[in-house]
DNA sequence: ATGAAAGCGCTAACAA
DNA sequence: TTGTTAGCGCTTTCAT
């Protein structure tokens, strides 16, 4: 087994002090250029590497974050741990990352986990379920600091990174007025989370600019589920009278309703436009492609590293949120007018 | 902020030293009951944490494990990312991911990153491009425990889990053969990787059994991309004379066949058949929903990390082969036969 | 510019 | 059964 070599080895091997070493390999300013220039000779040709777990205990910092992610393998969220990974690599940080599965007892062991694991900041998600987020001030207490992306949450103050969710719904509800759909019905998620209350209040904002009311006199709210999709389905689709437009906070839930339209011969889109949120993968492989709002999720997760490792090495503490943009992508599930 | 308590804290409140904390934390038989449980009462009390990079340092272990994904935005990756979560959280062990890209540069480092954070073992799924392999020995060299999924590599002695890809590639031919096929067509992925290797040796022995010939000479083989999928297509159903089935190595080379198969009006099934491998979750919401099979990410993540901790609890060093079943999906893209 | 020494929090060999 | 002591590898204060 090749043998860790220390900085006690190099000075050893040079005739000088193991705290000379040190200062060649952190770059102290007290220090000649000879030596130095010896003992990164020397520690490069050995492949010295120090030993994280010394720094850390000396240190009292990791040279790592923690992410808290509600489910890896949706397709937004493994796009952030992509942009979180890649500016964290950037500087020399390691990411660990944690899953709460939707689920408030997860999300409390998650934050432990990081905690004793003794992460330099954490990057979190909320969970869908409704929370009393008590849990998370743990961190504000230890003085770790904190980005929230995504699911936010208006009680704690910190740093935070979102999409434009109230222009993506405004120009969602806008898009399917340009088509001509005069009886607009909109799917919420539910509105404990910011996210979706700005996606249903980006919709009014838009029905309002054009004098428009929305399909029946409340809007549903559900967890935009597949199951509750069809529940959506069969209410808004069921009666007598229908909406000749939807506009779901997702696109799991359009997956539902286009099922529910297909096997009712209601058309798409002709009889039913139907625009979702998130641009998933597959809305623009199903049949009718799915028309929805575009999220980077990369950029979000890139972003909220940024805010965090920047607060980290300067030790500040801002309270930034930062708002990047969406886009409309216009499918064959609202392409009413054909151009 | 809370500072962080201390073995010395409680020992000096106890009135007793610091060594007999630490035993009876670890729960150390050289210690009576009664100081024990006034340990521990008060241990509890204070919420006392172990410093991490103490024990790492002490130890020389981390009780954390390292992940080479290739990409973790693909869906069989992020279900075994999962598995070895669920389990290594089970035995009190943490997780640090990283991420090839399917590139050999961005895996040495991914190496170089794990082995320099002081991982107690490490689970990878090589690159996708040809690979020397050169950079793993350095994982063996320095004696970390080590175990391949999915993506396994011959040259290397060590514990893989894999999935029954053989049988795989064996049971969708017999499914094609079955719904009254003659003229079957395979398109196959690089045959440097085992997995695709008995896929395609699989789909050979099917025809072998059944005394059949597959369609043309030889067959395909590229990287199984959306791209190269369109370039198979053109090959394969741009001629005069047709395959009327397809077994194609993966299910994204599916979703190329079938764009093409509706853009040139050859009906699926009937004029052509066609089954995938893998599973996406996209797989039952196109049209026609493709049949494929089925392999668990889940449970290869879990089972690999299974292996691992045990290798790594016990010091000792398996090189064990787990085969995982998979599982043939029937949906409409192969169903000529309707039932 | 360099070295000696202390200490981060923990475990374990040795002593009592 | 408990305490004393040393040391894991590193950084940093203080002295030279």
């Amino acid at each position: 087994m090749e043998q860790n070599i220390t900085i006690h080895d190099i000075a050893k091997k040079l005739g000088i002090s193991s705290s000379t070493v040190s200062r060649a390999l952190n770059n102290n300013s007290r220090i000649s250029d000879k030596t130095k220039a010896k003992v990164l000779e020397l520690a490069n040709e050995l492949g010295y590497k120090p030993n994280a777990a010394a720094t850390a205990l000396r240190m009292k910092r990791t040279k790592t974050i923690g992410l808290i992610i509600p489910k890896i393998n949706r397709h937004f969220f493994s796009d952030a741990i992509n942009g979180v990974e890649k500016y964290a690599k950037s500087k020399g940080y390691n990411v660990i990352i944690t899953q709460s599965n939707e689920s408030e007892a997860q999300e409390k062991e998650c934050i432990q986990t990081l905690l004793h694991a003794g992460v330099d900041g954490i990057i979190a998600s909320i969970a869908l379920v409704k929370n009393d987020y008590q849990h998370y001030y743990k961190i504000i207490d230890r003085e770790v600091p904190l980005v929230f992306f995504d699911r936010i949450c208006d009680e704690i103050e910190s740093n935070k990174v979102v999409v434009d969710d109230f222009k993506g719904g405004f120009l969602a509800a806008e898009h399917l007025i340009s088509q001509g759909c005069k009886q607009i019905a909109h799917i919420a998620g539910p509105q404990h989370l910011n996210l979706y209350i700005n996606r249903t209040q980006g919709f009014f904002k838009a029905l309002r600019k054009h004098n428009m009311e929305p399909f029946a006199s409340e809007i549903l709210e559900n967890y935009l589920t597949r199951e509750e999709g069809e529940e959506a389905a069969k209410i808004l689709l069921g009666g007598k009278k229908r909406p000749d437009a939807i506009f779901a906070s997702n696109d799991t839930v359009c997956l539902s309703l286009i099922e529910y339209a297909k096997q009712h011969n209601i058309a798409i889109p002709d009889e039913l436009a139907i625009i979702g949120f998130s641009n998933e993968p597959y809305a623009k492989l199903i049949s009718p492609s799915l028309s929805t709002i575009e999220q980077r999720g990369y950029d979000v997760g890139y972003k909220a590293t940024e805010l965090l490792i920047t607060n980290i090495d300067n030790q500040t503490n801002t309270h930034e949120t930062i708002v990047l943009p969406i886009k409309l992508i216009e499918r064959e599930s609202s392409a009413k007018k054909k151009k």
